[in-house]
DNA sequence: TCAACCCTCCGTAAAAATCCTGAGGGCTAT
DNA sequence: ATAGCCCTCAGGATTTTTACGGAGGGTTGA
């Protein structure tokens, strides 16, 4: 392969200005774009062709795992590595789910970086040891919490975690104050907690509200 | 001045190689070292002197802002340039307080950097208009929310968020039940907030829980 | 078509939280 | 020593949540 064509999409600008200066002083590949959000990406790629894209999850508008999921039915050839601060074994199964070749923490190094760019590049997967055992260690715990909240509870659930009272949330969605119990024992259940403060709780960390 | 010399110290490594790839390119600064947690650049500051360092303040061990703090006291020359990627009002203001001189979003790009660090080796200060705005609208929250909560209120807080009732952490705590309804409307009151929903919110987003 | 959700609704009763208001002793910093 | 927190405790009234245990209609996918 002559050298490989790398997109760089990364909310931030000095991470991807960084990234640019450190891979450009590898000869084996070449940076042809860079993108700033993930639609700024999914525009960019009907007019560039590249091998690799270098993408966070969390960026401004859709989600990094979301437009991976897109640009992998429009370009089924292009190869995705998530570099992310996040080391949690939750967004590792996301990503793989989505359809990424790689995975990367952000304090990983320059070595990795650029082996796991080659190895994508020429349709293996990367992942180091690392961030397979925490991909692994998530995989029971996904089973437990795979039940989701619906979207009208995520609804009840917002009110709730406002302050609002079962009548207030009831009156406010046009639905009885029973219907409006009835979510939040779901909730609960889904949830396996014991009562309100333990949902909001786990609902915070669990980025829901 | 001859040149400037900057630490960098931020946990991820990309992020430094990049970073001090990108710096290595002006003629005007130089990098003498790197650290990735802040305990590790309170370590290293004891026998290598800097003008400048760039800090992120979410760090493993010490955080980031303490270390700031620290490090004044023992070299009050030391200037501080925060690095970071939250964009949110109160970190900006803790920052000031804690005595750092500068303050970048991680989006900012090249030249702003390199703004900021030639500002900031010379005494001065600098922020820019959109952080400086940041601060000012949060300056109002905080006095608001510049009550913080007591030892005793924390540990209730962290029961109450475990599901527990009232009755339950009263008999852990071997204090009376109205006790800790006390505790509960005092961190209310203090948190401005309603009832016990929005309480386990507030406390999980400012991260006391 | 049938299972499996989702959303809606209910009666009753016990349990818990919230709202009033008030207070005493201890510690600390000015 | 005086103000200002912290921690402790309370009676009584009101409001809210939780626990029981169903149930019917709608959508969706295997």
């Amino acid at each position: 392969m002559s050298s490989i064509k790398v997109i760089i999409a990364d909310d931030h600008q000095l991470f991807r200005e960084g990234l640019i200066s450190l891979l450009s002083k590898s000869g084996s590949l070449e940076i042809v774009a860079e993108a700033e959000s993930g639609d700024q990406l999914l525009d960019l790629l009907k007019t560039t062709t590249a091998h690799v894209v270098l993408i966070d999850i969390s960026m401004p508008g859709t989600n990094g795992l979301e437009v991976i999921r897109q640009a992998r039915e429009l370009y089924p050839d292009l190869k995705f590595i998530v570099l992310t601060m996040h080391a949690e074994g939750q967004y590792v199964v996301k990503a793989v789910k989505s359809g990424a070749f790689g995975y990367l923490v952000k304090n990983a190094d320059e070595n990795e970086l650029l082996a796991a760019i080659n190895e994508v590049a020429i349709g293996k997967k990367y992942f180091n040891s690392e961030i397979s055992e925490l991909m692994i260690t998530n995989m029971a715990i996904e089973e437990e919490a795979h039940k989701k909240l619906s979207e009208r509870e995520t609804e009840v659930l917002n009110l709730v975690s406002e302050g609002k009272t079962t009548k207030e949330i009831a009156a406010q969605l046009f639905v009885s104050a029973r219907t409006v119990e009835t979510h939040r024992v779901n909730m609960m259940k889904k949830l396996n907690v014991q009562n309100t403060a333990e949902l909001i709780k786990r609902a915070a960390h669990l980025k829901l509200i």
